[in-house]
DNA sequence: TTAAATTGTTTGATACTCAAAATATAATTA
DNA sequence: TAATTATATTTTGAGTATCAAACAATTTAA
């Protein structure tokens, strides 16, 4: 079916503009791809165990091992003791960490601001309901 | 305005899971992401030149050389002189690349089909609409 | 209590990337 | 035309990211 090919192509379209911007502002800032998302990840889902970030992040904890390591140093996260699980840390941001997230974030939502531009609230809301449908179908 | 930010997030998960898929998808293959990718830049925009190629994936010439060669070395590509300029080489997917690429295609399509399962023809035209306007204030 | 499973870290090897230097060719200028 | 400047690609050297496997600490299950 040519519809079918047709929001392919745009789906594609959209994700690869979307990480080519995400890698140019990323590249303005500091800190790697790696570490930015990390940050974004801690930011929005709050604090959580290396397992689980690393789960969201899709490295292995050898991966996030190492970079966890330099966020500390560079004082953006810190690790604390798991309070029921003695084997497990909980990675956390600190208040830098958290700038860092509010600063980028606000990126994101201008970014977005622009892009519907020109999208009616009417349309907007059908968009919504079409990504809220596929994103539970992943 | 609580919309957007909720539409920043609808993208972010979309975006994310995406990136998810792909990279699970890229795993049962033999090729890594970044060979991957450059099949797929190839086989749905067709031959270029290196120059223009390292500007659509987002990396250096220099990077690419080095890609090209593996894929070069894996045949899936060819390296072919440019009719008019010398300095140039135009990369084009072999016949074996084609096979690799349409295979790739063809996932995303049956992704695309999955994903907008519970989608009805008005809705997915709307959607259609959206992605095209989004795509264009990039 | 012992055995098996889970969590996180370390280590060694590999892949990806970039910036800068080098080479070849094209385009422009004097 | 000859010299200069610009462009396209490759090569090289260094840094970063990644994984798999081995390891240590702790929890869970038998």
């Amino acid at each position: 079916m040519a519809e079918l090919e047709r929001l392919n192509r745009l789906l594609t379209e959209f994700y690869d503009k979307m990480s080519s911007w995400e890698q140019s502002v990323v590249k303005e800032t500091d800190y790697s791809l790696a570490q930015v998302h990390t940050i974004e990840v801690l930011g929005c889902c709050g604090a959580m165990r290396m397992k689980e970030l690393a789960e969201k992040l899709g490295v292995t904890t050898g991966t996030l091992t190492v970079q966890v390591d330099k966020l500390v140093r560079a004082g953006l996260i810190e690790r604390r003791a798991h309070p029921q699980d003695r084997r497990a840390i909980v990675v956390v941001l600190t208040e830098e960490g958290e700038v860092i997230h509010r600063r980028h974030n606000q990126m994101h939502l201008t970014l977005v601001e622009e892009l519907t531009r020109h999208i009616s609230p009417e349309q907007e809301s059908e968009l919504i309901g079409c990504l809220e449908k596929m994103n539970r179908e992943f």
